[in-house]
DNA sequence: CGCATTATTGACCCGAATCAAATGAGGTGG
DNA sequence: CCACCTCATTTGATTCGGGTCAATAATGCG
């Protein structure tokens, strides 16, 4: 089996729910793309002409604030879709930009495919469905976070789920897109990263960090409500 | 014509976008209510049952923080969906609150029903789906603007918001639902409102606010880029 | 007419952004 | 191999927006 060619059905949600008679379809439209760390696989602003199901690889969705800066909506990983904000808007243009993390590939469709395939699928547009209610309620928790959250809580937040998204207590990510996702700036989080590593929360050294007390770092959240 | 308890097919999303052969169905299982200014429709934390359509009334959805904080998510107007949020959760559970800002009639269907309709009406489902992707955008614009905006241009937002949905550049609102739509404290929003109507940009006595020149809020937001 | 909210304003404080500077780490070309 | 440049890391000093607290005035309201 030719692993970068074909749509693994376990993990790509487009086939997942594919219907039987569109699994050939599916194959005919879909494009099978590596991209490489850094690389970024669309921009905010510019039309939205397709929809993206990563297979591998993690990849940030980010949104732009004046030429500096920006905030980290979420973090995707295998399995995840990617594009799916152009829907439902008039302009049809990505209101953010998906950079990735590290090497990984995608599955593209464009808009006019994926479109009718919900149309004669409703069982796939039924869960497309639910991925954005829980993703709305996900954003709406994190809008109130934000607002109402010190920094070193936010940041506890973000490395719990840096972590949830890689699977593992350690992890790799640069300074920048931490404070990026904790909606703080770069210094304010090294000092706080400094004071968690000097609490022994976690352990951090160059680009990789390891969360030694999970049940404090939760704390920290609770506790700030 | 029965107003009180017939569904506007103008108004109410749910018979707009139904079958004809499930519209004597949806008559059955729909539940038409008044509700009062002040009143919750429902209550974050709370099973989630079924879903609401706004008939009629302005009604504000609100998440809590503490005993005494809440941000304001979003405000909903005749036509709009509200309870949606509970759909995609494993747990069922209203992540918000919806409360009434003024009088006004809601349309209730339960989940059951609900998710009957969306199984044997594909095109609402896909309706409600683009729906979903509004909000999402609209969510995480909010988001990156609560992060990067200064109370300020948060607050010339928020009354543009308002605005937008009366539809009236008059309209009525308490501070301390102003202050939670702009995620600032109930002071702070005094002063900066207080800053507003010297600089001639609104006019408020009491609860009343008029938007006097609408252009220079604007330039406020786009400033602050 | 007292009591309870809500409005209004001042003073203070603090978290975090900003600014600035020093240090270190890699990369490149001579 | 060294000089040089660029870029990330580290740390200190300073500033400031806006949250918190408190005190008074005003407005209901039973």
């Amino acid at each position: 089996m030719k692993k970068n060619r074909d749509c693994d059905l376990k993990t790509c949600f487009l086939c997942q729910h594919a219907i039987p008679e569109w699994l050939s379809a599916v194959a005919a439209n879909r494009r099978h793309q590596a991209f490489k760390k850094g690389e970024m696989l669309f921009r905010e602003g510019e039309p939205a002409t397709g929809i993206y199901f990563l297979y591998d690889g993690k990849v940030k969705v980010h949104k732009q604030w004046g030429p500096e800066k920006e905030l980290i909506i979420r973090l995707a990983k295998k399995g995840d879709i990617l594009g799916h904000r152009g829907f439902g808007s008039d302009q049809r243009l990505y209101p953010v930009s998906a950079t990735a993390l590290e090497d990984g590939t995608y599955c593209y469709v464009n808009n006019a495919f994926f479109e009718a395939s919900l149309k004669v699928n409703p069982a796939l547009t039924y869960r497309l469905m639910q991925f954005y209610a829980a993703e709305l309620q996900e954003a709406e928790k994190k809008m109130r976070n934000l607002v109402h959250m010190d920094v070193k809580s936010r940041l506890a937040d973000a490395l719990l789920e840096i972590s949830r998204v890689y699977g593992d207590k350690q992890f790799t990510i640069n300074r920048q897109d931490l404070a990026s996702l904790a909606g703080a700036t770069y210094e304010t989080i090294y000092r706080t990263l400094q004071d968690f590593t000097q609490q022994g929360l976690i352990e951090a050294e160059g680009k990789s960090i390891t969360i030694l007390q999970e049940k404090k770092l939760r704390q920290l959240l609770t506790a700030a409500l």
